[in-house]
DNA sequence: AAAAACTCTATAGTCGCTATAGAGTCAAGT
DNA sequence: ACTTGACTCTATAGCGACTATAGAGTTTTT
């Protein structure tokens, strides 16, 4: 059983130049080779670049899913650091989703400030973001001394 | 009132090297030069920059932020065309949130498969993201015909 | 004058790919 | 055998919005 890159590509519903670079970054161990030099790639590349896709289909980074991948090979580990990793991966994620939120509640409140003038000059939106009280740059912003 | 780039960084909130790659992009115009050839900048650098970070910390890429300025330059346009980008933006982190809730929802169920066994092996974690039916494929990926 | 702090340009790196160029390989049709 | 076409190979550059570095020059402070 043994296929080539573009079927593997086809199976994992990733692109061919995207399975070469998984191999580069060390994801995918190098396959066997044919006489033309072609990789070709057995049962477990298919389940280790479907694990990766999986991986990235839940916006983990390639070095999350790297650290996933090297537990997974030492299957006598603890489990406790795939807990690990995945707890903070939600963390990021929430936090993100907090973070576009604000975002957005900002971005309606902007949207508001717009009568439906006419000219950019007059436009609240425009205005709105000139406007640097306009909303609070406490969180990222701390050094105001100098 | 000409400042050098250090200070507007501190003004601004924002890295040296930024300033100067938004001018390189074409976001802030070049300033006048010192006998010693440093930048110097006056107050519509300095509002003008402001008014990119503002738009920055809303998640704007850079060209839609240049298409805003674009406007701005031109205060007797109909300022349509703000409202259209603000919206298409709106809907861009709209998209985004969803995005993410789900992929935070899914991320929940796969921390519940961990019942706090030990080995790697047995964690229902990694089993979860080896499945590839483990959550619907069916928003990106179609085309399953071949 | 010397040291520290600032600025200059140019270049490369980040991440996770995507796109391109130019060459080689393979299977099918004639 | 020859050609066509689809596939694959390596190497390199580009995306976006920066960040980091090197090596030189300028200004300010001591
Ligand atoms: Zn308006
Ligand atoms: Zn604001
Ligand atoms: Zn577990
Ligand atoms: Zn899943």
């Amino acid at each position: 059983m043994e296929i080539r890159i573009g079927d593997l590509a086809k199976r994992s519903g990733c692109e061919v130049v995207t399975i070469r670079y998984y191999e580069k970054e060390g994801l995918l161990p190098k396959p066997a080779r044919s006489g033309g030099n072609f990789r070709l790639y057995g049962e477990a590349h298919i389940e280790r670049l479907q694990f990766i896709r999986h991986c990235r289909s839940l916006d983990m980074t390639l070095s999350e899913i790297r650290a996933l991948l090297g537990l997974r090979d030492n299957p006598m580990q603890d489990c406790g650091e795939v807990n690990t990793l995945l707890e903070a991966h939600i963390q990021q994620v929430e936090m993100r989703v907090s973070a576009l939120l604000q975002l957005k509640r900002h971005l309606v409140d902007l949207r508001e400030k717009c009568s439906g003038s006419r000219s950019v000059e007059a436009c609240g939106i425009l205005q709105g973001l000139g406007n640097r009280n306009c909303h609070g740059e406490s969180a990222t912003n701390s050094q105001t001394s100098g």
